[in-house]
RNA sequence: GGGCGCUUAGCUCAGCUGGUUCAGAGCAUCUGCCUUACAAGCAGAGGGUCGGCGGUUCAAAUCCGUCAGCGCCCA
């Protein structure tokens, strides 16, 4: 224990030490068999696509925290580690990067030789990433971190596919999806974010066929007209139902085409008539279904018109619309043009508006999955918290669509699916497996469909790879699964509940007949200080690392879990420091680590000097002051509230009860006191058992904060324990409660002690009388109080830097005093020099209106004939001790009014 | 248009299964302290009719309704 330790807890050299030592013990793996009770949580595999946010940090402490908490309750904490392979936002780093660094296009590379540069990509970032898990302390089992390219989810994935084609549930077929042109690739409904747009309103004038003038028909895409195939009404609406039937002519075309009558159209919106263009707009798309119109396609996969547009032939889509409504304007063919607000789609990784396109695409049916997923939530077997979540995913699944799964990228698992020349098709493992399930021999010749599968088509069966479920493409079953499937906890952002929450309940329920894991936390949202969500996209959110070094870990941990509410957003300022971005509010959390830090330092002095050791015995039951029981049963209190707080989620409780109780209580008063009992005695026996017993609490709320500060609490357990460096605090029990320690009367009265201290301290402040001056003290107390006060006068008159003159029931008012009034205690500070009485007389005058006030209320209550009928007896009882010691408080203050 | 959430001190937020002297914490501000654990600290002080209105109740920051503002999700 001969260790120097710093003033000041520098965090740096702590956190690395302590990550390597952990990692050398391999104290967090676990076996595929548990030995004890399992507890288990699947890692959200971040992206390989760069950095972590204070997302990141948020959603991982919270990870930690609970398998930390459940190791050291006794259960075999299984953290489950992985990457994710982000088809459309890795392919899209990395094609920039190659833009930019070396101006090529993976065209130019070709498929193969991209994906080799996509892999060194992902080696580099997907190494960056777990190097930043590391440093926020993740303790999850690294040896079993997967990958979801890896060969054995790769396996998975494909198997999936398959019996999915299998069962009928994936189909082909040529739709309306959301096509993103900077990727050249599908994406789902999902990865579109609608946004405000400032568009015009193009009225244009369609001519009828007999020359007998024109139908107005309303647009925000005049570059569309191309592939008009009708003009639709509503069935009943009488301004045009005469009209149905006749052609009219797209503007600037030669093109008739036929007036329809359709539900869809809305008759108050625009003129009441609507152009169709099936093959850019998915609800145009369903009319044309309904009505057999032809899907004409005037726009291409870059975004450029068609040859179908004539003259526009090879003009970019927005290009194309300044173009066309300067032509229809001269060629008289617009009724008028206004401003419009409405929404658009763009996409969530290139950020340009979403082309609604007509292509060839795969699906899964979702109807039959959301049958399974929907009865586990509403019937509680799957808890997400906060719980009103559940109603946002009964929603989504009672209005489920079919998922279209198929990317034109070239980064992610390629589509398992083999064709012959003749068109026949299946999915398979590879062409041998196709040729079988086709019954076709080894002459015809096979090809692989080109496309990938959404990233989330492995997201989905995380629960399942990560466990190694058909790795091998055959093993169904194992040891991991019959261990840990179902996990205990999900913790994820709300953000996912459809891409991936939802998703793995019908994965899991579909494949394995077993719900994923029981209980989800959704996080709170990391805005900055303009409210902004922190993204990568956006670049507003600090650099985890650079706070860790600034802060240390543990404090970042700590605050960001102290400021993060179940079920609401949370707010970080943000500042610029030397071009980092810095946010400042975890101070907060340093500042705690290092109030910790120098609570030890303290312990650890006084061990020394009083030469305790850690087999020491503590105090006994006889020893204890009502100083010691009152720690204990406020160190009992936290336990109780640690446990509490954490089965119902109540994460920044946790954290508040914690920072209460070793701040408060534990440093402010008890360090505080243990020092007036260790100096007033040379017993070194009972300072031995003093000390011991302070480090014992110590030491249990090391523990009990050990899951979201791990680092420090480890430092300081070694140093304290002087224990060794294979010793970890993480695999220690928490301390075990005892209610029988937990006393609301001994709380209450060292409550008095407390009220006491701090009204001895305004007194002399108000007065203006320095701290440090001390003064005779009087107490004037009931009979039956003078022991207790007796036994506390030391503590009270040294935390005060007061001298106690006499303790006792009757004890006249001695002259020149300030006095006060405690809960009926009467309080008297001898001053040395007279006192100033217009300043005793305002304070004493305070004081005396704070206790009418009581008295009235706690009056207006008794007298209420209602109040008394129906309240609570003890809550009666409450207000009846109110108006005595008010009462009695107010005759005594009227008393030292008198006699100033 | 439908659904969900938020609004408490200058700032960031607790408290909200209604009642313990309940209006709190941290930061910021002001005053005094380098008291041998800690100035990243200690001791004190000021600061809010708990978004507006209405209701239920003996009792509302807490429950209900409504309005306003902000945010998110889905059409």
């Amino acid at each position: 224990m001969a260790q120097e330790l710093a003033k000041q807890y520098d965090p740096s050299q702590v956190e690395s030490t302590w990550y390597e030592r952990w990692m050398q013990q391999n104290i967090y793996a676990f076996p595929d068999v548990p030995t004890k009770k399992p507890y288990s949580i699947l890692m959200p595999p971040p992206n390989v696509t760069g950095m972590l946010t204070m997302g990141h940090v948020l959603n991982h402490s919270i990870q930690d925290l609970y398998i930390r908490y459940k190791r050291m309750s006794g259960f075999q904490a299984a953290w489950f580690p992985g990457l994710d392979h982000a088809g459309i936002a890795t392919q899209s780093k990395v094609e920039g990067m190659l833009r930019e660094t070396e101006g090529i296009t993976r065209y130019d590379l070709g498929r193969e030789k991209f994906v080799e540069r996509v892999y060194e990509w992902k080696d580099k970032y997907g190494g960056i990433i777990l190097q930043q898990l590391r440093s926020l302390g993740n303790s999850c089992d690294w040896n079993r971190t997967l990958f979801t390219m890896d060969e054995g989810a790769s396996n998975a994935v494909r198997e999936v596919f398959i019996r999915l084609f299998d069962d009928g549930l994936i189909y082909r077929g040529k739709r309306i999806i959301n096509w993103s042109p900077a990727m050249q690739s599908a994406i789902s409904d999902d990865e579109v974010i609608m946004k405000d747009a400032h568009d015009k309103m193009y009225t244009l004038k369609y001519m009828f066929e007999d020359g007998s003038g024109f139908m107005s028909v309303a647009t925000v895409r005049p570059e569309t007209i191309f592939g008009d195939v009708a003009v639709a009404v509503n069935p009943t609406d009488e301004r045009y139902t005469h009209l149905v039937g006749k052609m009219v002519r797209v503007p600037l075309t030669d093109r008739y085409v036929p007036i329809i009558a359709d539900d869809y159209v809305e008759k108050d919106f625009g003129t009441g008539c609507l152009k169709i263009t099936p093959a850019h707009d998915p609800n145009d798309y369903e009319v044309g279904l309904r009505h057999n119109l032809p899907v004409v396609v005037s726009i291409d996969a870059t975004a450029h018109l068609n040859e179908v547009a004539g003259i526009y032939n090879g003009l970019e889509r927005f290009e194309a619309r300044k173009r066309i409504s300067k032509d229809l304007q001269e060629a008289d063919l617009v009724v008028k043009i206004e401003e419009y607000l409405h929404k658009v789609g763009y996409s969530e990784r290139g950020g340009e508006a979403i082309e609604p396109y007509y292509s060839d695409q795969w699906f899964i049916k979702m109807k039959p999955l959301a049958e399974l997923a929907l009865p586990p939530v509403m019937e509680g077997n799957i808890r997400f918290f906060p719980d009103h979540w559940t109603k946002t995913y009964e929603h989504w699944m009672t209005n489920i669509r079919d998922w279209c799964i198929s990317r034109q990228l070239w980064w992610g698992h390629r589509i398992p699916v083999y064709y012959t020349p003749d068109g026949l098709y299946t999915a398979a493992r590879n062409e041998e497996h196709a040729r079988t399930k086709l019954n076709i021999g080894a002459d015809v010749p096979l090809t692989q469909d080109e496309d990938s599968l959404d990233t989330w088509c492995s997201s989905w069966l995380w629960m399942l790879t990560t466990m190694n479920w058909l790795s091998d493409n055959e093993t169904e079953d194992n040891d991991i699964l019959r261990s840990y499937l179902p996990t205990d906890l999900l913790v994820t952002g709300p953000d996912i509940i459809f891409f991936w929450v939802a998703r793995m309940i019908m994965a899991s329920l579909y494949f394995k007949k077993e719900i994923p894991f029981k209980d989800v936390y959704f996080t709170s949202i990391i805005r900055d200080g303009d409210g902004r969500k922190m993204s990568k996209s956006l670049g507003n959110s600090p650099d985890p690392l650079f706070l860790f070094k600034k802060y240390g870990a543990d404090a970042v941990r700590y605050t960001t879990l102290y400021l993060a509410p179940l079920g609401s957003d949370v707010k970080v300022n943000v500042v610029d420091d030397n071009g980092n971005a810095d946010a400042p509010q975890m101070e907060f959390g340093r500042n705690f680590a290092n109030k910790i830090w120098n609570a030890a330092r303290f312990l650890m002095m006084k061990s020394e000097e009083s030469g305790t050791s850690t087999t020491a015995d503590t105090l006994s039951d006889a020893q204890l002051s009502a100083s010691d029981k009152w720690i204990l049963s406020r160190y009992h209190t936290t336990i109780q509230a640690v446990h509490d707080n954490l089965g119902a989620y109540k994460i920044t409780e946790y954290t508040r009860a914690l920072y209460d109780f070793i701040w408060k209580d534990f440093c402010d008063w008890y360090i505080e006191i243990m020092k007036v009992q260790f100096n007033q005695t040379e017993d070194a026996a009972y300072r031995q058992a003093l000390m011991r017993f302070a480090l014992n609490i110590f030491e249990g709320a090391l523990k009990l904060l050990h899951p979201i500060m791990p680092f420090m609490t480890e430092e300081i357990w070694h140093v304290l324990g002087n224990r060794a460096e294979t010793e970890s605090i993480s695999v220690q029990d928490l301390p075990v409660l005892d209610n029988n320690c937990i006393s609301t009367q001994t709380e209450q009265g060292f409550e008095k002690v407390q009220l006491i201290i701090e009204e001895l301290r305004m007194m002399k402040s108000q007065a203006g009388i320095k701290p440090s001056e001390r003064l005779p003290l009087v107490i004037k107390c009931a009979a039956e109080d003078v022991e207790f006060f007796s036994l506390v006068g030391n503590v009270i008159a040294t935390l005060t830097k007061n001298d106690v003159q006499s303790i006792a029931a009757d004890v006249p008012k001695p002259d020149g005093a300030l006095s006060a009034v405690v809960r009926g205690i009467e309080l008297y500070l001898i001053a040395a020099s007279a006192i100033d009485v217009d300043k005793e007389r305002e304070r004493l005058t305070k004081e005396l209106e704070r206790l009418q006030n009581l008295k009235r209320g706690a009056e207006n209550k008794l007298n209420n004939e209602k109040f008394v009928a129906n309240a609570k007896p003890e809550i009666i009882e409450t207000e009846r001790t109110k108006l005595n010691t008010a009462v009695e408080g107010m005759a005594k203050i009227e008393e030292a009014l008198k006699s100033l």
